[in-house]
DNA sequence: TCTATGACTCCGG
DNA sequence: CCCGGAGCCATAG
């Protein structure tokens, strides 16, 4: 059971990429930091690698820091991430998201809100 | 066990 | 932010 382990760390990856609202994105390394491992930006990314076979992780609301959609090329066709991301009323523009800091949500600013 | 890779990010120029 | 280079760490071969 190659399980538990993984999910550990995946499925607090997915658990935040989960909990992005609708026409929202996030970045890997915000993502990351917010598991605690600032440096594990690209584990964050693995694990989106992963997550085809999660149908409730809306991996394409991940970006890199800068609001590219690094991670189109791994969608369906070439360019259904920028499509699901226009669906949601974010504009995309040379496979870079439009006003990104407006769209951006930080998981650990979710956390500051309950209050 | 070791090496190579990557949906990243930070640093210096 | 543009460009090139280094650091990072888990997975695959």
């Amino acid at each position: 059971m190659v399980l538990k382990e993984e999910l550990n760390f995946f499925e607090k990856v997915y658990d935040v990429v989960r909990e992005i609202p609708f026409g929202r994105v996030c970045s890997y390394g915000l993502i990351a930091r917010y598991l605690g491992s600032p440096q594990s930006a690209r584990m964050v990314g693995w694990a989106m690698n992963a997550s085809h076979i999660k149908e409730d992780v809306p991996a394409h609301r991940v970006v890199n820091r800068i609001g590219l959609l690094t991670g189109k090329q791994h969608f369906e066709g070439t360019n259904l991430m920028q499509q699901l991301l226009e669906s949601e009323g974010i504009q995309i523009k040379e496979n870079q998201v439009v006003d990104f800091e407006q769209f951006i949500w930080n998981p650990a600013d979710h956390l500051l809100t309950n209050t």
